[in-house]
DNA sequence: GAGTGGTCTAGACCACGCA
DNA sequence: GCGTGGTCTAGACCACTCT
């Protein structure tokens, strides 16, 4: 634990040695941790001090801890990324799980609006995963994925791919996603839509992008979803 | 502090006697929350257990603390509250400040969805309030709340109302809005919406409901926003 | 300088899971 | 019974604000 520029205090640097431990997969998911007490003696630290960087990691959901049994890596089930990042349901409440089927997957060149929105670096490549997502049977939402491949070598020779990429990223790949920030409007059904959806063009359809950002703060994805909320909304808690 | 039933522990119950302090306007907003010290030995618990209390009560944003100051029991100003709750930004991230007009009020009974959505008693009377809101001079949101009267006598004489109605439900009501469960879909203007907003039937409309809760849980608004996202996003972080 | 919150420590005891 | 995390305590020192 040595000394930060303009001061650190002593329990960000063990939440960042922490943090640094899993970004690099030194502990992979379903890992368990050292006790509390064995990272004090190897960090100099007081127990007290560990167990507040570890508080911190738990409420980012990074970690998970069972008392009597120890502290793990979190994992990102299907289910877990599911009820975290896909935020449709039916209008009661009742969380849905959605197939998804009818996938393309290309490599190619970053086009302007992906650099920008994934801070590439010009000419970087890209993978491009095109789906269709169907609840009960019912296609739902069109949606197209893209990628930076830097960060996932090769993903586009892994198929057929899951249905919810997240948990792949984190076990093939050690990509780590935290966090993700949505834009929302009110669209219509357009020729391309109406191709993949039983929808007629003209009809109400929800557009949806989202940036998908992984540990070390890399956004990692560029996700539009065009969804179909005649049946189904989508839900979130503001707090 | 006694014991509850199957057991609380400590800090729980610090906690739990705390957001009583706010809940019952004993500590309004602004007020200094006594120091740690003092109420550590006024409850008869370690310093220790007070802050773990008061960490939580800074997590949920209802007190801010200030070193070499104090603990402040947090406010609802106008900004504060629009930037919590109100979603809806320009594409790149700007947040804007929409300005509200042409509103209505009327006292009347609950109607059955009401009911339903505000858990009220058969017969309970609502407020609703009907008003548009203007980003730079456009009308772009057209909305409808509904209040619970129980919580909020005699709010239908006190016109004007302010832009954000939260903090004055905190300063005039001592109700907290604390969370916002909201579900949105697409859908088409209709000819209603056309009368308030500049757009033309069929036109593509953002649909919100929202209902808020207060500290004490109970949900004491049911707001529909119907709003034009061409030029505006509902904007959300996931984590 | 006095009073506040912020950090850090050391140690005790409890609740839980497992062998 | 042992090792884990969960709770609780007591006290030290630092950083900040105000007078």
């Amino acid at each position: 634990m040595d000394a930060a520029p303009h001061y650190r205090p002593l329990y960000r640097q063990v939440y960042d040695f922490l943090v640094k431990q899993i970004a690099d997969s030194v502990w992979r998911p379903n890992d368990t941790l050292p006790s509390e007490q064995a990272l004090a003696e190897q960090l100099r630290v007081s127990q007290g001090t560990v167990r507040k960087a570890l508080d911190t990691l738990v409420a980012e959901k990074l970690i998970e801890r069972r008392q009597g049994k120890g502290t793990f890596v979190a994992e990102h089930t299907q289910e877990r990324a599911l009820f975290r990042f896909f935020r449709l349901s039916e209008p009661g409440g009742e969380r849905t799980v959605p197939t998804s089927s009818d996938e393309s997957v290309k490599r190619r060149p970053a086009k302007a609006a992906e650099l920008r929105k994934l801070h590439l670096d010009a000419g970087e490549q890209v993978v491009e995963i095109v789906r269709t997502r169907s609840v009960s049977g019912r296609p739902v939402i069109y949606e197209r994925s893209v990628l930076a491949l830097r960060h996932f070598p090769d993903i586009d020779r892994r198929q057929p791919l899951p249905n919810t990429l997240y948990a792949m990223f984190q076990q093939q790949y050690g990509v780590n996603i935290v966090s993700a920030e949505e834009e929302l409007r009110a669209d219509l059904t357009r020729a391309e839509d109406a191709r993949r959806l039983p929808l007629a063009v003209g009809a109400p359809l929800l557009h949806i992008e989202r940036v998908a950002i992984a540990l070390d703060g890399s956004r990692v994805e560029w996700r539009v979803s065009r969804c179909d909320t005649s049946h189904l909304v989508y839900a979130v808690t503001l707090s």
